[in-house]
DNA sequence: GTCTATAAGGGGATAGAC
DNA sequence: GTCTATCCCCTTATAGAC
């Protein structure tokens, strides 16, 4: 492993579990077992250094849905399997992903505009016309939006749902695993 | 208004926009029309006057949710039509609230867990009783979550989901107005 | 209670030796 | 490519006058 990637795998642990403003670069350094020097030869600055770690971020939340979805060949059953599966899995490996993402493209909203945008425009069509071929009512939009709130919330309100006790730390796991089985049959009863 | 309230509002607007370490306690003070000493004067430092906005954040956050959750004579239909009402309506006047708190949850854990535990613990048992007594199977914490996912994910991902062109910026609010109606069909037919 | 001025320290970035 | 030492700005907090 190179000394850059050294740095990447560590900015991206730290920035992560703190957001931009909270993180030191120097704990990145340190994480990355080298010096402060080292991090801006490599990327030259704290925000280069974090755009590259948000982009790649982002790149793996669409990444989980934008084939599936694109994809005519796909029914709409197994769009929603897909997804619930994809996403179930790639959370449970990065658990603050999507709370990550969500609160930086909050803070900074600009960043982000050409990567969401394309893959919208390739997949609504899709979905529009499988709707429409089969008589389905709902719209494309509120099709994916109930699929990413039911597979993705657990997720952004972990700390709210294992504080309270809702569910607890250790049952996570379980809880997401036990969830994403019922969350296809739910989507597919209100839906088609 | 007194000059601690000024300084505790501008805090909350300056703090919910940029969460706590992108935050400048000049920035809070010139917003509050004031300085720098006033403000350590009356709340002694920065992070207690985080605390404190923080703090009133997550009431306004759970008080949209416990009345009506613990309250038996209220129907299973009727909560979750009030709670899908509440905050859309608190959200539609507070957009960055939850991604604001559950990402101030994520990097601050312990800081909320008597609070939310307490709601939960008054809640959950009322919500269980009544499921029993209809004969049904769902979980309390399954139909807990899937009201809030599907009522808050929205707002949460609303970067993600406006600046991705789902819904446009200017029709944001009437999409979250058209879906409240949605939800509280769609969640009375999957679990009751 | 309110303000100006300043202390004290943190953190991003770089110079320059190796 | 890598490291140590250092620069320098920015930010929180406080002293002390009014």
């Amino acid at each position: 492993m190179t000394t850059e990637q050294k740095i990447l795998k560590a900015a991206d642990k730290i920035f992560t579990q703190k957001g931009y403003a909270a993180t030191r670069t120097r704990d990145i350094a340190e994480e990355a077992g080298t010096n402060l020097a080292l991090l801006n030869y490599y990327f030259g600055s704290k925000e280069k250094l974090f755009k590259n770690v948000v982009q790649g971020k982002l790149k793996m939340l669409l990444g989980a849905m934008g084939p599936a979805l694109s994809d005519g060949q796909i029914s709409l059953e197994e769009k929603i399997s897909l997804i619930t599966e994809n996403y179930t899995s790639l959370l449970l490996e990065n658990e603050e992903l999507p709370i990550f993402i969500l609160n930086e493209l909050t803070v900074n909203r600009e960043l982000f505009a050409k990567i969401t945008q394309n893959t919208r425009q390739i997949a609504q069509p899709v979905i529009e016309k499988q709707l429409k071929e089969r008589g389905i009512e709902i719209s494309a939009t509120d099709l994916i939006i109930n699929v990413l709130s039911m597979t993705l919330f657990p997720f952004v309100a972990k700390p709210l749902i294992t504080s309270s006790g809702l569910v607890k730390e250790e049952e996570f796991v379980e809880f997401v695993t036990e969830r994403k089985k019922k969350i296809i049959e739910w989507i597919i009863k209100i839906t088609l």
